[in-house]
DNA sequence: TTATCTTTGACCTTCTCTGACCTTTACTAA
DNA sequence: TTAGTAAAGGTCAGAGAAGGTCAAAGATAA
């Protein structure tokens, strides 16, 4: 069976998926009790599995009245445009960004993981491209075409 | 008579063939104990025998509640796929087949049509690689690992 | 005998989980 | 008001639990 970390982050999605907002708060002693664990334990699930790159937003209080709010974040398209637009911007287009923005598009439904797949495995064989600067054009080429191929054909 | 690699192997392949998903988990300390060998032993069986060439993936995770997971892959000899694999398993290609293969995989049905377009960007931006070795080699690596990817997600 | 395949073991990296200690906030008694 | 206190939540380092790597030694096959 997987860890309490696993455990707890299916409870934390499905009460997520269960709230019509989107949005839950919890009490961090009180979620620790119901998995039996230390609170800090509750951080670390947390920080590993409701990051911003997962698309989740946690901001909490303390002192009396406290709690922790979980958001699920619904990225709208005009952001997504725009942080694409960036990334193109940037000459540079390193390989994580890249890895970044595939994630984004197929998190956002414009791209079915398949795709999603077939672009990050062409990140993958271009490992075996010794010179660093040829590699990082080809990075950022590779992820540009695929990009004005996918809005070419109708996002 | 058979080294311990071949046993292991053996066990490992009647679990899946014995699993309905075709997929199995299991703790490479436990195996190497029920094998009364080193764990790093499993790793050598799961290097040598289960790779994706030959039709399995292998997945782990470390840590506590860690695991290694094989996946059975569908290579059977009536997927058009493996036939192609098998092709360009190890050898170089040039543009205009890899260009040939796409079409037919398209044509077959058996990737649709954005996904041609996008493998297809790969292969243009390729064109800026100068060493025709390179380039080539690169066509027939990424072929090669858009197919293994496509088998591993499979359809 | 040489080349290839197996096996081992020392050492490494990653993931979880805990506990001690810190900071912030609400409330309340002076 | 203000100072103090209790009740949250936050941080961080370390321990423990997997699995991974690599090179060298030991077998086997050609």
């Amino acid at each position: 069976m997987g860890s309490l970390a696993d455990s707890m982050e299916d409870y934390l999605k499905k009460l997520l998926s269960l709230s019509a907002s989107g949005c839950i708060d919890i009490k961090r002693k009180e979620l620790a009790g119901k998995f039996m664990c230390v609170p800090s334990q509750v951080n670390y699930v947390l920080e590993t599995r409701f990051t911003l790159e997962k698309g989740f937003s946690v901001e909490s209080k303390r002192g009396g009245k406290g709690f922790v709010r979980i958001r699920k974040l619904d990225l709208s398209a005009e952001n997504l445009l725009s942080m694409i637009l960036q990334d193109i911007m940037d000459a540079q287009m390193s390989e994580s960004s890249a890895r970044g923005m595939i994630h984004r598009l197929y998190e956002l439904k414009y791209i079915s993981f398949r795709e999603s797949r077939l672009m990050e495995t062409t990140l993958n064989s271009l490992q075996i491209v010794q010179d660093v600067t040829l590699r990082n054009s080809l990075t950022g080429l590779l992820l540009r075409d695929m990009l004005l191929m996918l809005i070419k054909y109708n996002f």
